[in-house]
DNA sequence: AATGAGGCCTGGTTGC
DNA sequence: TGCAACCAGGCCTCAT
């Protein structure tokens, strides 16, 4: 499951791979997977043709590719991973994945950049880089994402503030990426865990303590897992898969259900949330008295 | 305006 | 054994 940590994974190996190289050649496997680029498939490809990569991007869990500059009203492409969304660096002739939706080839005729998607929630789209409603220049889609931990110019007792204007649960919250971007179901859980403090507490009962320390835990997890992650894919793999090796040995709560609490021993427990789940330590993360629904 | 629920997807797993 | 139900969950759309 992408969330920052794996997308900058896949953002770096971009940055390894794609740049300063000049697109010629652009194949939509599966017209969903450009579903966002309103156009349509004919028209994603054709603004692509010619064009040379210059820069790789990220927000929160957006990641795009800037198209020969990065000026106000320039094109990027916009991808996003959704659930099972890989970038992949390819050599020319390499049998194509099941899942293949887009493929991109260079005029270098080296390796190619193949988007593979088996659930298709992801895609792929070309838009005008903007402002963004909190500065920096993103694809218009981008506008409205709030700047995530890893972003130097991310500021955290805004992103405190803006956690305690909202009138919702504490994970909801976290999720919400227009307050805080980057964070999915998973780093949520394990930021809760560490901040010991459970989702669904109110955020208006919040205080500024309290959320800067579930902030800073959310930013260290994912510093952590991105350590664990930039280490475990080899040159031609962009896509760390969901940082793999990390998964198993980091996570405290996540996916751990009926296991015992790294800190205190106590069963995690698993509950349903929003058609997920949530992970939470019932003695650490007690449920506050007055639960957000 | 802000918040929340529903829907989109497919492969692996679970349960009858 | 076979098949159906369930589960993973980010984000957009729509309703309240």
């Amino acid at each position: 499951m992408p969330e920052l940590p794996e997308v900058e994974v896949v953002r770096r190996g971009l940055a390894d791979h794609v740049l300063d190289r000049k697109i010629t050649e652009v194949t939509v496997a599966h017209p969903r997977a450009v579903r966002r680029h309103v156009e349509g498939a004919a028209d994603f490809a054709a603004r692509l043709i010619g064009r040379t990569i210059s820069g790789a991007r990220r927000r929160g869990k957006y990641l795009w590719l800037e198209l020969d500059a990065a000026d106000e009203g320039e094109d990027a492409v916009l991808a996003h991973l959704g659930m099972s969304g890989q970038m992949l660096i390819a050599e020319a002739g390499r049998a194509d994945e099941t899942h293949l939706r887009v493929r991109m080839r260079f005029a270098d005729a080296g390796p190619e950049l193949r988007f593979v998607d088996q659930r298709t929630f992801g895609g792929l789209s070309v838009h005008p880089l903007i402002q963004a409603h909190g500065g920096g220049l993103v694809p218009a889609p981008v506008a409205h994402i709030a700047r995530d931990p890893m972003d130097p110019a991310f500021d955290l007792d805004e992103a405190v503030a803006g956690l305690r204007r909202r009138r919702t649960g504490l994970k909801r919250a976290l999720l919400d990426q227009t307050v805080v971007s980057g964070i999915g179901n998973i780093y949520a859980d394990e930021a809760l865990w560490r901040a010991r403090l459970h989702g669904s507490r109110p955020t208006e009962g919040l205080t500024r303590g309290q959320g800067r320390a579930v902030l800073g835990a959310a930013a260290a997890v994912m510093a952590e897992a991105l350590t664990a992650g930039g280490t475990s894919f080899d040159a031609l793999y962009v896509n760390v898969n969901g940082a793999s090796g990390y998964f198993d040995r980091a996570l405290a709560v996540y996916g751990q259900a009926d296991r015992p609490c790294p800190r205190c021993g106590t069963p995690i427990r698993r509950d349903p949330f929003m058609n997920r789940s949530s992970y939470t330590c019932p003695r650490c993360q007690p449920r506050p008295r007055n639960p957000h629904p």
